[in-house]
DNA sequence: CATGCGGCCTGGCAGC
DNA sequence: TGCTGCCAGGCCGCAT
């Protein structure tokens, strides 16, 4: 479910409570998440310090002394939270890091498409990382990097928006927002994209990511941040979700469509 | 190489 | 009150 402000929201929300704290010990309940948890977890987290919580792409990044840092990814439907270690575990708890002050940092996962991985002291160089795009917000995701990865592609320029090595952080949801405030339709062959039209798009991209990270993400029906509560950025959805309902810009209906395997919203007037 | 599709899982909801 | 089918914030592997 997560996609960038989601990712970031919860970054956001779990470093100030857990960076200094020291694992105890690891309990893993459920271990067959998309890529297996590994074994190794629990010995290779004891004892260590948490010293840095960042995020890249849609990974989270736990920072340990020692050179260790714990790659986390929510897939679907997954979120994180901290709680009082005495806090008993409900289905779909799959794994809780257990630390020394008395609290418990815990995955909740019910679809398992998420996963946990183990790094070194460059987490960046973990091969889940390593052929990763761009951060939107960065600048290094530009017209320019757009316009020359997208010439004499086919491919919708949704679905090219979504391919994690074009730029990160942009899933079903974002793609949608931004293609209709940028004015492009999602159908459109990436290739055929003029340089101009990017320019756009990646102001767009910037715009409603940066918007949705200030309203602490988009709650569809699970997202919670750490402390448990929603985001509020669904009421600020102009297409995504709204087939049928009237374009805010002229009044057309919304209309969906598969793109790219994906459920898409948009404006058949506005975009183009 | 690029593209599109099915599969991975569970839960929730609409429709019968 | 069931059931059944479909859909869901992501990503990977396979066939074409």
């Amino acid at each position: 479910m997560p996609e960038l402000p989601e990712i970031e929201t919860i970054c956001r929300g779990i470093a100030p409570l857990i960076i200094g704290s020291i694992v105890e010990r690891v309990v893993v309940r459920e271990s067959r998440l998309r890529v297996a948890v590994p074994l190794e977890l629990s010995t290779a987290l004891a004892g260590r310090r948490v010293i840095e919580v960042s995020r890249r792409a849609k990974y989270l990044l736990i920072r340990f002394d020692a050179e260790r840092t714990l790659l986390v990814h929510l897939g679907m439907s997954g979120s994180l939270r901290v709680l009082p270690s005495t806090a008993h575990a409900e289905r779909h708890d799959h794994v809780d890091l257990l630390f020394t002050d008395g609290k418990l940092l815990r995955l909740r996962d019910p679809r398992r498409f998420g996963a946990l991985l183990l790094g070194g002291g460059e987490p960046l160089l973990h091969p889940a990382l390593a052929g990763l795009g761009p951060e939107p917000l960065s600048d290094d995701f530009n017209a320019d990097v757009l316009f020359a990865r997208s010439r004499g592609r086919s491919l919708a320029v949704k679905a090219f928006l979504m391919d994690q090595r074009t730029v990160v952080g942009v899933g079903n949801i974002y793609a949608s927002e931004a293609l209709f405030l940028a004015g492009i339709a999602p159908d459109a062959p990436a290739g055929t994209i003029s340089r101009v039209r990017y320019r756009r798009l990646v102001v767009e991209v910037r715009a409603v990511l940066a918007r949705a990270i200030a309203a602490g993400g988009t709650t569809l029906r699970d997202f919670q941040n750490a402390e448990g509560k929603p985001g509020y950025f669904a009421q600020q959805l102009l297409v995504y979700g709204r087939e049928g309902e009237k374009c805010p810009a002229c009044r057309t209906p919304i209309k969906s469509a598969r793109i790219g395997g994906r459920s898409s919203f948009f404006c058949p007037r506005c975009q183009r």
